[in-house]
DNA sequence: CTGTGTGCAAACTCTTTGCATAAGT
DNA sequence: ACTTATGCAAAGAGTTTGCACACAG
């Protein structure tokens, strides 16, 4: 049960992206950045914190998960479906996608080729890239 | 208003994916397959069918668009939030994303050379990969 | 103190479902 | 006729919002 970050780091990291850190911002801080990177819907967030007794309410967590990722913390990961899924590592990489159940895995760069980018349309530019790989599982 | 596609080739169509040609699939089938690839979501192509006057229930549209795709005549496109997105582009190809408008546009397959596919976990098979690149208006 | 954040419940959007009616073969 | 599809309205899931209260600086 031991986070790797500690609430004083977290602490920093919200100060530094404009944000109070509140009670809930900072106990939802070290849930998400604690142990690494993660890929969680809010309301698995939210199910978490209240395993760990920290009382906050799914409302605040939808806020702070919007406001870590207008704050660049996080990023949004598209996938087809209805529930939003957030990705804690916020560099450029790519996700495999466990269609039996959901899950989310992201690929290790050197596994990775990088993709070739195509050329935008004119007057637009890449604003991202995001790559869903979509596993099922080998028959036999 | 001369659809390309007739309605004779879409019950074809329908018959070999095991689907009845009724009125409503195959009207549907003709906004779908008439002008081209596509790329809409349900309330547009219900909203399309009504100022057809095609005589079409919101909850039929969803129920065809969804047994299109299972038949493989459609094909989902995964973007993030709310709204699901059917394309009538089922070959293997990738998606320009506006951001401003949440349109989306088919890479063409020269523009965008193939990615170099990543090693599946051990016991999976790569089912699909989709690409999304997201653009966003250059600024000045 | 002063302003921002939070909690709650209600509202909202998109999608699915149940069941009686209509249409296809 | 027999079976499958459709329409409607209601339910459901996920998410957002409005407002009173609480907390951080």
């Amino acid at each position: 049960m031991t986070a790797s970050v500690s609430e004083e780091t977290i602490s920093e990291r919200l100060k530094a992206a404009g944000l109070r850190p509140t009670r809930q911002r900072l106990a939802l801080g070290v849930l998400l950045f604690g142990p690494g990177d993660r890929h969680l819907t809010a309301e698995m967030l939210h199910d978490e914190a209240l395993r760990e007794n920290i009382p906050v309410s799914l409302a605040t967590v939808y806020n702070t998960l919007h406001q870590f990722t207008e704050a660049g913390l996080l990023r949004e990961v598209a996938i087809e479906g209805s529930k939003t899924y957030f990705d804690t590592n916020t560099s450029d990489h790519h996700h495999f996608y466990f269609e039996h159940d959901g899950a989310l895995m992201d690929i290790n760069c050197t596994d990775s080729p990088v993709l070739s980018v195509p050329l935008p349309p004119e007057g637009m530019e890449i604003s991202r890239i995001d790559v869903l790989v979509r596993l099922a599982r080998k028959k036999s």
